[in-house]
DNA sequence: TTAATTCTTTAGATTTTCTTTAGAATCAAC
DNA sequence: GTTGATTCTAAAGAAAATCTAAAGAATTAA
């Protein structure tokens, strides 16, 4: 699980830091208003965690951001015991829940889990692209309501070249997102190719068209 | 919606009960551990808020009862601040979620109602599928009226793949949901796969038809 | 045109994941 | 406590996915 906590108190981010990450979550960490904003835009999380009071804006307004960017990430709110009309406020924004400060991080820890449990279960969210719908909750992919079976790397792939539509993507990029720290390991290429090409070969067989183009000596292009 | 309020501080059961009644709920107060038994005992409740601390016993020792009475029934807990461990506790107990004390009752009303939600959501009479009916009143399954003892596990994955129909759902998660906090303790996923296997064996047997398929590498599917 | 490079395709080896079975440990009812 | 049912562990075999390798095709650059 990947979390964001949005804290500008050093002592508190690092207490958290170190409890989640002992946790098994993946934390980042953003001080800043505009820290936070930058990679709330970059980056998918699984929950924000989020301070309303920043240094250099309110907390507040980062949740619409968060919600824009995919409502499937659960937002937590922290928030200073007197500032009630806050915790409605960013409810009513989109927030899932909220602990009063101060809090024992074993509660932050049985809320997160609690937050995260929710979220899974909804999320059907689905991607569309031509007669093509991939559901991330069910990892699958349908083609006219008719559903092709692919292996997690080919799905890996698909997803990577969905989020680089239109764009050309060199093997060394997609070793490296689809095969992540392992990809080194990989001598060559082969195993991209391989992949790859299978992933090309259903999509063609249901569409009978070519979804991915060969970029000569660059990479490829996923384009619809 | 019904709720019952277990509180023996009469201020604070005055100032809810006047607050809530407002609000369209259909309230209830008991101010003694025997008290709140006789009414678990005899009547039903959307939603039990229950205070820990009461002058003849824990409110702890009420949320088995008020489980056992119905797992319809949310529980939400009152605790004081820093009595972190009975928090935890009363979850492990059953209870859905719980407010620290002192608290704003717009708090605790925007909690109700969103326990209120996740209750009503999960469905209480029967659940049916295809020719199968599923009673979790008395945990039961039946084909065509014949019963189909089922062991407790099978029972719990049962009802976590109804829930999750026509998804995906990982090992990983079906270790979280039906074993819950010990789900660490198993080293390995050999218990899901058993388990996982019979109940497919028992329906399988019972109907002649596949329910449960297997995407590899990413879990199981139910489907009818 | 030719050589070098990059890409495609295929087949089989390797690894991972799943199924099945049997028996040990645990739990619950008597 | 004893018994029976349930749950867990372990291990072997089956199935599927993944990787490797190698040969042929396409593209580019000299």
């Amino acid at each position: 699980m990947k979390v964001l906590f949005i804290e500008d108190e050093p002592v508190l981010a690092d207490e958290m830091l170190g409890y989640f990450s002992t946790q098994g979550y993946l934390c980042e960490v953003a001080s800043t208003f505009s820290g936070a904003s930058e990679k709330i835009a970059n980056y998918a999380y699984d929950i924000v965690v989020v301070d309303i009071g920043l240094p250099d804006g309110s907390g507040m307004q980062l949740i619409p951001s968060v919600v824009a960017q995919s409502n499937e990430t659960g937002i937590m709110i922290l928030s200073a015991k007197h500032s009630l009309p806050d915790k409605l406020e960013g409810l009513k924004l989109g927030a899932d829940d909220y602990v009063t400060k101060p809090f024992y991080v074993e509660e932050l820890n049985a809320r997160l889990h609690a937050l995260y449990r929710r979220k899974t279960l909804k999320g059907t969210h689905q991607i569309v692209f031509d007669s093509f719908v991939v559901d991330p909750q069910s990892k699958t992919l349908f083609h006219k309501n008719k559903e092709i079976s692919l292996t997690k790397k080919e799905y890996q792939l698909l997803l990577y070249f969905i989020v680089n539509k239109e764009r050309v993507v060199s093997k060394p990029s997609i070793a490296e997102h689809v095969w992540g720290d392992y990809a080194d390991q990989l001598d060559n290429f082969d195993a991209v190719y391989v992949h790859l090409m299978n992933l090309r070969k259903k999509l063609n067989k249901a569409s009978g068209k070519d979804y991915i183009k060969t970029v000569y000596g660059m990479g490829y292009r996923f384009s619809s």
